[in-house]
DNA sequence: CTTCATCACTAGAGCGCGCTAGTAGAGCGC
DNA sequence: GCGCTCTACTAGCGCGCTCTAGTGATGAAG
């Protein structure tokens, strides 16, 4: 690393003075603070005219609301938390819808995301600290009696994660459907030996889990099935990856727990010089855009982002609008998208 | 979609009282507000025995602190504002890097990500409004003077983006180093027809476009420079493949923008046929994780995110507790790491 | 005994704003 | 003139917390 003194000004001079608030933007507009608040929340009862000397000013000497005591001093805030997972492609298709819709309705939306130093609890909290209205929480895998906790104390929507005897909103793929779809696909090509990594903990993977054994066995297929414990991350497939490859032979075809791990498992079976389809065929699950994107044309079961998003936010408004209406559970329908992983079996 | 009510308790009962608040916890266990706070702040001057019935009682009936209310109250938040791209992976491995090293100075983050519905203006103005201490921006995009302005008001590290007279602090990499070892390995395979997809207004596109032309005049290949127009995401990789397949001859490598848009050329390469490395080469940048791990292997010029992470962190910090400390600018150094999108031409 | 330090705790101001309850003044009908 | 309405504005409380300047109790030193 070098560093080098940037040939600015080179000094930086005395900034970051004293941050500017209403008030000074009121004395120096000639009104008084409260007419300075009515403007910038625009409410009506302001003179056109005063209201633009008002920008005005506020611009000149760079005001700007401080959200922390807006905060404070309403009861509204009209933000939604969004704890999310930023490593995951798919999460970053639902944080835009959300955002969209959240414009559309007229709240804010904070982020707070786990990473792997910071757990789903450290990232909740700073949730609630910041006075959300509601939390939408994309994929959660804290406790059940955690999250039931939680929506005991604020209106809380999962995001594809089930909960049973719900006392929270849900919004969700029907996750046994896709799975489904995705055995019955790979049967119907000839495979046999299809396997499942599984998602662990992760949302949805129970009832994947459970969606594969059953629709191995309705193929027949019951002493065939075999789940490779895994998780939602690239590293669990590559982790199956290895266990796969150390055996006798490969199994046809393999149901991974999401997209991001079969792109971990892709990754190491191209190291390992197996050919995918050819020796090989690869589902993912959650369609993220990447997935789509890359030249890998990764087959995968779509859940729609758009409208997962749009759901959560709406859902989690209506909650806030009437917090003791009946908890919800909202599901779309998956869809299988064939592209270019999966085909006959070797 | 089918809608469901949860089987849980049906109605959810009268939830989401009155938030808990200091005094609540103070009445409850006894004391006054004042020691509440103390405790809170992990402050010395209670007992340990009183200290342990605060924590108590707080937890039973939920208590967490108000953050906007702790912000307004104390002159420091202790918080850096960083504004990012959701969609660009290399923005996540920049963000887990920051946790890391925020967590270890003790500061908090707030997020603010740009989507195509919130633009960067939108994005720092709701940072400006938590009360953040400094900004740490993202590839920023916006113009030198809003830029220069902001650095004014505020703390300001840019990662990514070198501006030029700088009154605030920079973290980047040698964009022209990077480029130049990309062209020089290109050539050293018998490349003669490099073309450069350009991230247009991006970060270091510039820097980069120019050592592009540098490296090909280097090599005696001034006639063959040819820059074709992108950005920095997916969807100009496959709008400039679109332009090369109109086209008579496929030039035999291509050096994008970063790694989104060589992903997104990849796909569109693939997607017609195109054998790479055979028939073309593709060399990305950043060298996000996404891109390592995926079957795809690409070659691309790595930035490290961690160091750059957590320079920016400690760079913003310094920044905030020597605020007429002079502008400084660090750079690291890039790296050329040579995967499967690459090797002789045709 | 007094003095002083220390510990454990409290009173109360004030952070920047939203919002309710007001007021001053203009315009109007009678 | 009077009362009325309407527009354009203002006064000031309080949101939940931090933080300074305290208080009272205890114990050790002199």
């Amino acid at each position: 690393m070098t560093e080098q003194q940037a040939s600015g000004d080179g000094v930086t001079g005395a900034r970051h003075g004293r941050r500017p608030t209403m008030s000074d933007v009121a004395e120096k507009a000639g009104v008084s603070r409260a007419l300075v608040s009515l403007i910038f929340r625009n409410a009506p009862g302001a003179s056109e005219q005063t209201r633009q000397r008002v920008f005005d000013v506020a611009k000149e000497i760079g005001y700007r609301p401080d959200t922390a005591a807006r905060t404070l001093a309403s009861s509204r805030t009209r933000t939604l938390g969004v704890m999310l997972t930023i490593r995951n492609p798919f999460h970053a298709d639902l944080v835009e819808s959300c955002y969209a819709e959240a414009d559309r309705v007229g709240y804010d939306i904070v982020l707070s995301t786990t990473v792997p130093t910071r757990d789903e609890e450290r990232a909740v909290d700073a949730l609630v600290g910041h006075r959300c209205e509601a939390l939408i929480l994309f994929g959660p895998k804290m406790s059940a009696a955690y999250l039931t906790q939680l929506s005991r104390e604020h209106p809380v929507v999962a995001i594809s994660r089930k909960v049973p005897d719900a006392t929270l909103d849900s919004v969700h793929t029907a996750e046994a459907k896709g799975v489904r779809q995705a055995v019955d696909y790979l049967v119907s090509q000839g495979h046999r030996d299809v396997i499942h990594i599984d998602g662990g903990a992760g949302p949805g993977s129970a009832e994947r889990r459970k969606a594969y054994r059953a629709a191995m066995r309705k193929h027949g297929l019951a002493e065939r099935i075999r789940v490779i414990p895994g998780n939602h991350t690239e590293d669990s497939g590559m982790r199956a990856a290895e266990v796969l490859l150390s055996e006798d032979a490969l199994p046809t075809a393999v149901l991974a727990a999401n997209d991001r791990c079969a792109l971990g498992l892709l990754g190491a079976l191209h190291k390992a010089g197996v050919k995918v389809p050819q020796e090989v065929s690869v589902v993912g699950y959650d369609d993220s855009r990447v997935a789509m994107l890359s030249h890998i044309g990764l087959t995968t079961v779509h859940q729609n982002a758009d409208e997962l998003g749009r759901l959560a936010v709406r859902t989690a408004v209506e909650r806030i609008e009437s917090p003791n209406a009946p908890a919800r559970e909202l599901v779309l329908d998956p869809e299988l998208r064939v592209r270019d992983t999966t085909g006959p079996p070797r």
